[in-house]
DNA sequence: TAGTTTGCTACTGAATTCATAGCATAGCAG
DNA sequence: CTGCTATGCTATGAATTCAGTAGCAAACTA
């Protein structure tokens, strides 16, 4: 039913090699993980508190999400006070804050908000 | 026909607010966007190389992924050469090594090598 | 002229994501 | 106990995205 989650030393969508920066990849590369873990920064959030903090994403996606960041050991679900980033992802979150002060610089110096796209 | 891509000051998918930080979450989190990027991190590769160094991605996507992050200024096209970082995607790049750096030390901490998942 | 490589598009089917509704469990007031 | 609320999670069908293959026009080689 789901797709096995990608995880270092393994083949994954994209490359058979088992390089951990391509699960990596392939992991940050699904829709709303980056976010997930954006949004955990705070602290511990709920199920449904994280789907607000994330503009209300489907539950099937978050819930398909937090599968795959849980077997990725980056997540972990405390009964008590809800999904939690583990020690690893912690340490992955300097480089989350570093992209976005480069955001920042490269929102400067990108139009995009008086020009219309299309 | 095609989504419009994802800009600073813009709404984008799943945000909108127009945070950059959101546009970059949105633009990153898309399928081959991290992984283009990352193997043009070693120069300048024309289409089809850069398809190849993909692991034969369709080159559907592979168009659509080039336009959008044509259109953010990460990504231009020198007919020459064929396509390259900008600066601004080069300010970047440290930020990706260290993402590397971080899969390596993950990868030691995460089983998945002989476990099976499902 | 033919042969190659380039960037790119069309088409069709598979996979992923979305949006809505709903379930079972647990806590808590009455 | 009953009614209320919140939790994590699942079912369903539709929309969007992605994949895989084939092919095109232009530029370059010989």
């Amino acid at each position: 039913m789901s797709a096995k989650p990608p995880l270092p030393h393994q083949p994954v969508r994209g490359s058979a090699t088992g390089r951990p920066i391509m699960a990596l990849l392939d992991l940050l590369g699904r829709r709303w993980s980056l976010r997930v873990l954006w949004e955990l920064q705070g602290g511990p959030l709920t199920f449904r508190a994280l789907q607000t903090a994330c503009d209300g994403v489907s539950p099937t996606v978050l819930q398909q999400r937090l599968k795959e960041l849980r077997a990725a050991r980056l997540v972990i679900h405390d009964g008590g006070r809800g999904y939690a980033l583990t020690e690893a992802a912690r340490r992955l979150q300097p480089n989350l804050m570093a992209l976005q002060g480069w955001a920042e610089d490269w929102a400067r110096e990108t139009p995009g908000g008086s020009e219309e796209q299309e």
